[in-house]
DNA sequence: AATCAAATTATGGGATTTTATGGTTTTCAA
DNA sequence: TTGAAAACCATAAAATCCCATAATTTGATT
């Protein structure tokens, strides 16, 4: 399996660690760097998550697109300045930097939440109300998207 | 064979098992993944059942189309968040997630409907009653399919 | 067409392993 | 030396594996 599916609840302890759900970690483990690269998302009050190798293939891509491109530039400049590589610990958890949960406005609760090639971090009530709100989308645009 | 075709009534034993059919396991056996990927379906009460690298092909496309269709984005977002990847144990069984249960209101039985490329389970009291909802549409509204 | 044997499939339960989670000790740098 | 981080150890719950048996299908042979 390589793609992070489903989403998984986990408690932070006393020391912030949470668990990275065992199967998010076996869609990593042929990964040379035994961990995630975390950061707060541009678009959703979330933490953004992926593997090692997903981050250089992106600044692989953005070496690609030149030095003309100023959006692009803003873009990568937040993206490498904010990330946070994490590596797990024997029992495969990690501790969420304070300001990345600050953002996600996470507490003691942790959603991991799959998003086929990446995954994201939010707080359980917010992910359900953010659900309701692009499957109200969803329903109101109908797109045809044939499974 | 490959694709799923008609209906197979199984038992949910104490643990929450089912035996997938083994026709759908049949036509499963070439894929790489030893098992199948569900979620709740949007428009009835029942799950949805496909391939892993059907699923896979999904990430790919929504990687291509980039961050710019907001729709999709949505409609992916919901699907792998949603989306189960399930095993079979040696005897072709796997265990249906509670909640998927409680959407189906399936109890100790489980319906498999085959749909082609894809396939439900379904409460096979709830599938009856749908079955003929859409007898009576189809009664009423006669499409023309050419084949 | 009927019957029986063999193979496959569905189902059941106990044993084992994984996983999430908690706490304690050690290390290391400020 | 003191505080934070890392390593280490422990455990309950959940998931998985393993083996056994009942039911069904298939195929062969009358």
């Amino acid at each position: 399996m390589s793609l992070f599916l489903s989403s998984y609840e986990n408690r932070l302890d006393a020391k912030g660690r949470v668990s990275v759900p065992a199967s998010f970690r076996t869609a990593l483990n042929n990964e040379k760097f035994a961990g995630v690269v975390l950061y707060r998302s541009f678009t959703n009050n979330c933490i953004e998550g992926l593997s090692m190798s997903r981050m250089e293939s992106l600044a692989a891509a953005t070496d690609k697109m030149g030095v003309f491109d100023n959006a692009l530039d803003d873009l990568s400049a937040m993206l490498f300045a904010d990330a946070r590589p994490l590596q797990f610990d024997v029992t495969g958890r990690i501790i969420i930097p304070a300001d990345l949960l600050a953002h996600a406005g996470i507490g003691d609760t942790a959603l991991f939440v799959g998003r086929g090639n990446s995954f994201q971090i939010w707080d359980p009530a917010a992910f359900r109300a953010a659900q309701n709100k692009s499957l109200e989308n969803l329903r109101a645009s109908r797109p045809n998207l044939v499974i």
